[in-house]
DNA sequence: GGTTCTAGAACC
DNA sequence: GGTTCTAGAACC
């Protein structure tokens, strides 16, 4: 095993930090846990030698998990894990998760650190940070693009881009400075209703 | 009816296109009429007593369709009229439409263009555009100039200028939000403690 | 932190 | 023009 033993120091610079999983891990995890032991040929319907299909369980490798059957997943299981009965709920906390379809004709999702019989690496597994540098997320693949080639084509589309997002930003700047002149009116107006009753200074 | 006449002479400045549909709108149109005709008590079944279950129809307004069961709609029917079995791809093409989801809890989508009985008006629908906006007008002078010589330049300038305008609105809007959720909390302080003096209702 | 609705982008 | 995978953003 490469895991750190428990009493090792810790790494400079580093606070200790006891981390849980996040919820939606422990639950697909849970969900998955639960599938190995009773799905399958479960409960009577065996002995009768009506085995029920899969409906969703680890890969074969148990470093990824297919859903067999979105219909009966999203009716049957979602609403026992979560708050909702909708796949692509499912599908896109998978994706806030990190994790990535890895087949095109299944409905296969792997993460790093999603594995059967690990359940201790979740507490590793994190939502994915968006990007700090303040960039539009549409210009940073071209604007970090490789290809020189098409360099004047894509300023030109970059330019519009961003007059377009520049664009937005104002309009949304108004509308918010319009909120804010009505609040101040509402402020000023309910001060004066106030004043009628007191005398006493207000302190907000 | 208020549609042009089949020999009325084209609006200047318009070239007459005879438009068909997107193919899309049309196969779900075809669905739908199909699903209306076909649907529900289909065949041997309503003889027995035993009514499908609606699998997709129009609304009771005509104005737009609800998919009552996706699992059953995309396994049934989706193969029928599209390459595909996936519900999602059928949610993203209705986007790409300019369709929205008109109801929380159904799976029910409205398009203005979208109405049972009126098949014509498909072939106005069209995909959602990128560029609705114009460019902002500080730039256009400089973004339109003939003069090729500096072009690149300009470009390389005037990008680096937008995205400083761009991270500055970005920073202001934050600004302003946080000024509005101040404002929210003061108005509601203010209606907590006029409360304490009156029982009129406040009207602002 | 979760859920929903919609869109971007790559690929076909 | 269609299909797939993933992400943004608003809302809860």
């Amino acid at each position: 095993m490469a895991t750190t033993p428990p009493h090792a120091p810790e790494p400079a610079g580093m606070t200790r930090k006891i981390k849980c999983p996040a919820p939606f891990l422990s639950k697909t995890y849970d969900l998955l846990e639960e599938e190995e032991i009773c799905g399958g040929g479960r409960g009577g319907g065996a002995a009768h030698g009506v085995e029920r299909l899969r409906i969703v369980s680890w890969n074969s490798e148990g470093n990824g998990f297919v859903v067999w059957s979105p219909a009966d997943f999203s009716e049957a299981m979602l609403p026992k894990y979560f708050k909702h009965n909708n796949f692509s709920s499912f599908i896109r906390q998978l994706n806030t998760y990190g994790f990535k379809k890895t087949a095109s004709k299944r409905w296969e999702f792997q993460h790093e650190k999603f594995k059967r019989g690990q359940r201790h690496l979740l507490a590793e597994i994190g939502r994915k940070k968006c990007d700090p540098s303040g960039f539009p997320p549409f210009l940073k693949a071209k604007y970090c693009s490789k290809n020189k080639s098409n360099n004047n084509n894509n300023n030109t589309k970059n330019m519009v881009m961003l007059m377009e997002e520049n664009n937005k930003l104002r309009r949304e700047r108004k509308d918010l400075e319009m909120q804010i002149s009505h609040f101040k009116n509402l402020e000023m107006k309910l001060l004066e209703c106030l004043s009628q009753y007191t005398t006493m200074p207000l302190l907000f």
